[in-house]
DNA sequence: TCAATAGTGTCTCTAAGACACTATCAG
DNA sequence: CTGATAGTGTCTTAGAGACACTATTGA
């Protein structure tokens, strides 16, 4: 770096120059009595004071290293749980989704296993877990709702040619619940046979022992665990399709 | 809006908070002579005045409608086309990117028909078409080198399930020339018959005559070009896998 | 005729779809 | 035994891989 350059950033100061706002959102979702559920909290602050939003807000520029920090900052915030999955969306920025004007945001999806949420008093702004089917009629704040709908899209192509339902069930699992996972995300049915056989031969899973079914009833299903490779394993071809 | 928050929106001011540096960067790739190239300016201001970088800058607030127009407004002035794909890649932000502080940066990949680019003088600063295979000893500004990798990644992953690679071809094109692009972006030798079969059955060409062979040898080849659900379309099956 | 490039016929192989079947538990 | 749930055997089907083949041009 030579000296005309040092002068430059010596004297350089961003707020002297319009910039929009940015902020990080995350869509969570979890799976519990055979429902999808994504988190919301009551928003605290103005904008839109009151209403049902996710969980997201601005980057910390003193602690955050990335913007993921920030997501799983936020995300360890509202859920007291590392997510074993977050990963970005897209982007989005206009000037009409913030009512304070130019606005960015980076949205995330992340997938946990199902955690009760009421207790996490961290604030005095409710979290609640929330029927994914239900969030069209909350009247969202912002863009949430189309956020949400983003997230679910990317959710649903995703679950077509990878393995990452796993992420939304308590390890361990039976190859039953985690068809039912599946079955969930893409709304449809799925062949027993195949989806076993797609899963198993993935080699993704560890036996881990064998369930007791939880009426008494039926044969026990072997439970199992997923492996660390996980997340980077697709398949060649798309489920269901 | 209830009159308390239009109190707080009146007195709101963005600058009154710390925020990242915001931009957008796109990485333009096209097709000439059996090649990869990617467009690349010299940065005419600090920081890394002087250095190679990506076409990117600042949202215009004035007149962006959103991001995407962001792009495009600055592939349209570098390159004076419209690009037939503009698609986003992913958004990263760090405080280190960047001299002038935490800085964050959407990243978009665009694919065009070769065209020239030498006399576009929309400004002092140079634009060329660089070799991507060349561009890692570059020394290019900031983290672009990182950038461009994640769009060449991207657009690798998206040659394996669509039919993408059509938009780096001029209209119309033959199978052939079609062929050898995906090959250049698979960095892998395809067989004819299975790209022929997989392409003809997905219905993304229509017929429009016959070529001449540029020397003169061997038989015309048919034309096609490609019809506009090309972007949508997506193979249930992965190719070269 | 030959060289060169375009385009096809057809067999194999892999993985999903369909669906009937067997297995193991509680009562 | 029955009912319920877990898990398998196996035939069919779609689409990619391999590779030898035929077709059409100029010289």
């Amino acid at each position: 770096m030579n000296s005309d350059e040092k002068h430059y950033l010596a004297h350089y100061n961003s707020k002297d120059y319009p910039a929009p706002i940015y902020t990080v959102d995350t869509v969570i979702f979890t799976l519990h009595e055979s429902e999808l559920l994504v988190l919301l909290v009551e928003r605290g602050n103005h904008p839109h004071k009151g209403k049902w939003a996710l969980p997201g807000g601005f980057v910390n520029l003193e602690q955050d290293l990335d913007i993921n920090e920030t997501a799983l900052r936020m995300l360890m915030a509202k859920t007291g749980v590392e997510a074993p999955l977050l990963e970005q969306v897209a982007t989005i920025g206009n000037p009409t989704r913030d009512p304070r004007g130019w606005s960015v945001s980076t949205l995330y999806l992340a997938l946990i296993p199902y955690t009760p949420v009421q207790q996490m008093l961290d604030s005095v702004t409710d979290v609640v877990w929330h029927p994914l089917n239900a969030v069209e009629k909350l009247d969202l704040a912002f863009d949430h709702l189309k956020l949400i709908e983003m997230a679910t899209q990317r959710l649903q192509s995703k679950t077509a040619y990878t393995a990452l339902p796993m992420h939304v069930l308590k390890k361990p699992f039976t190859l039953t619940q985690l068809q039912q996972a599946f079955e969930l995300l893409l709304n449809k049915k799925l062949e027993k046979k195949s989806f076993r056989r797609r899963i198993l031969n993935a080699n993704l899973l560890t036996e881990v022992g064998e369930s007791v079914q939880e009426n008494g009833k039926g044969r026990p299903a072997a439970l199992y665990e997923p492996s660390p490779k996980l997340d980077q394993y697709a398949f060649i071809r798309v489920f269901g399709g």
